[in-house]
DNA sequence: CGCACGCCGTACCGTACGTTACGGTTCATC
DNA sequence: GATGAACCGTAACGTACGGTACGGCGTGCG
C-alpha cells in the first residue's frame, strides 16, 4: 500500500498517472497501434480496470491530453518592470519554448491522434488540444504584448493579431512538416537562433521604435 | 463506350478519377468512415475494381493525394519584368491562394488522413503530402524572390529562410486550428485582406528600402 | 481467520473492416 | 450470335480491436 490514492491536483492517483505515461509512451513508438491492450500490457494493468478508471477509450485518449497539457504547464512571461532588453528576451525564451514544445515527439504524436480524432467522432479532442495549446499560450503571451504596449515598446492595435503574427514567425512551417513526417529535426541551437530570429523580425514589425529605430508596422 | 480509356497526364481514366474524387469526397464529408466498401458504394464500383486498380487501401489513398495534387496546380508567380507594384501583387496573389488551398475542406480531409497515416504506417502518404503541397509551393515562389532580390526590391541571403518567413506570415496558426477542428472559418474577403497584411509584413522585412521606405531586415 | 475489495491476467464476444471469391451483366470484337 | 474481357453487386473469410466477464491473488479490516 503506497501513497496511491492521494490524488494529485488532478484527481489522478499516481497509479492513473503512470497509465497514461504508458499512454503516451505508446502514442510516440507506435502511433496508431494505440489499443488497449497494448496500453494495459505497457501500463502492467487490466482492460477492466482501464474502463473502470476511464470508461472508454475516448476518456482515456482525453486523460492522457489533460495529463499532458498539465505537465507542459510553461512559466509565465510577464516580468515587471519591462525595458526593452528585458520584453526582447521574453519574447525570445517563449518563442524557444514554444519550440521545443511542438518538436517534441509527445506533442507531435498527440496532436496527430487529435487531429484525425477531429476528422470523425465528436469527442472534441482537437478542441482539448487547442484549448490547452495555442490558446492557453496566447493567453499566457498576450499580458507581455500588452506591458510592452504600455512601455511604450510595441505598438499595435489587437494584441490577438500581433500574437498570431509571432506565432507565424516563431512556427513558420514547422509543425505541418513534423505532424507530415518530414524529419526535419531541429537542433537545441537550432530553436534558440530560430526563436531569436523570430523575435526580432517580431520586434521589427511591432516595436515603437525603440529597437532597430526604423521598423515600423506595416499598414 | 466512352472515352474512358483515354488516360490523362496521370495515366488514369476518367472512370478512375471519378473513383479517387468518390474518396475525396467520402473524407471530406465522413473523415474516418473512409472504407473501401464505403468507397465503392459512393463510387458505384465494386471492391474487386478498387483492389485491381490500386492494389490496396494505400494504395487508393496515395493515388487519391496525388490525384488532388495534380488538381490545385496554382499558377507560377514570377512575372517578368518585375517592378515593386507586381512583386507585392504577386505575393499577394500567392498567399491569398495557399490561404484558399489549405482553408479548403478537401485539403484539411487529407491532410487528417496523412498526418494520421505519419504516425504510424510507413506507407510515407505525409511524405507525398509535403512534396506536393509545401515544398511544391515552396519551388513555384522561389523564382519570384530571387526575381525581386535581382530586381533590387527584396534583400535576403537565403530564399529558402525568406520564403519560410513568408509562409509562416500568411498561415500563423490557421492551418493547425483547423486541422484540429477549429471551426475558424475564414471568408473570402478575410483571405484577401489576411493575404495582404501577411505580404506587407513581409516586405517590411525583406524589402530593399523600397516599399515603406524604412523598412530592413533584421539582424 | 475470514471476508470483501481492488486489481491482474486472460479468455471471450460482437462487430467492423480489409481482402478475396464468385455469379451475373454489359459490351466490344469476331 | 458467340466469346471473352471488364466490371458490378454481394457474399464470405480472417483478423483486429473495443468492450465485458471471470478466476485468482494480494491486502486492509472486522
Amino acid at each position: 500500500m503506497e501513497t496511491d490514492l492521494i490524488s494529485v491536483e488532478d484527481g489522478l492517483t499516481a497509479r492513473q498517472q503512470a497509465v497514461l505515461d504508458a499512454v503516451l509512451g505508446l502514442m510516440v513508438e507506435s502511433g496508431d497501434q494505440l489499443t488497449m491492450t497494448a496500453v494495459a500490457r505497457r501500463a502492467n494493468c487490466s482492460k477492466e480496470t482501464l474502463y473502470k478508471w476511464f470508461g472508454d477509450r475516448d476518456g482515456l485518449l482525453k486523460a492522457t491530453v489533460r495529463w499532458q497539457a498539465a505537465r507542459v504547464r510553461a512559466g509565465r512571461y510577464d516580468r515587471q518592470p519591462l525595458d526593452a532588453a528585458l520584453l526582447r528576451e521574453s519574447l525570445a525564451d517563449f518563442a524557444a519554448n514554444w519550440l521545443d514544445v511542438i518538436s517534441s515527439s509527445t506533442s507531435i504524436a498527440l496532436n496527430r491522434v487529435a487531429i484525425a480524432h477531429a476528422g470523425s467522432r465528436e469527442s472534441n479532442l482537437g478542441g482539448i488540444v487547442l484549448a490547452n495549446g495555442r490558446f492557453a499560450i496566447g493567453e499566457r503571451v498576450k499580458p507581455l504584448l500588452e506591458a510592452g504596449r504600455k512601455a511604450g515598446l510595441l505598438a499595435f492595435d489587437d494584441s490577438e493579431t500581433a500574437f498570431r503574427t509571432f506565432f507565424g514567425l516563431i512556427g513558420r512551417d514547422v509543425q505541418i512538416r513534423l505532424l507530415l513526417g518530414d524529419a526535419a529535426s531541429l537542433r537545441a541551437a537550432d530553436i534558440r537562433s530560430d526563436a531569436e530570429r523570430a523575435t526580432d523580425q517580431f520586434l521589427a514589425l511591432y516595436g515603437a521604435g525603440k529597437f532597430n529605430g526604423q521598423s515600423r508596422q506595416p499598414a
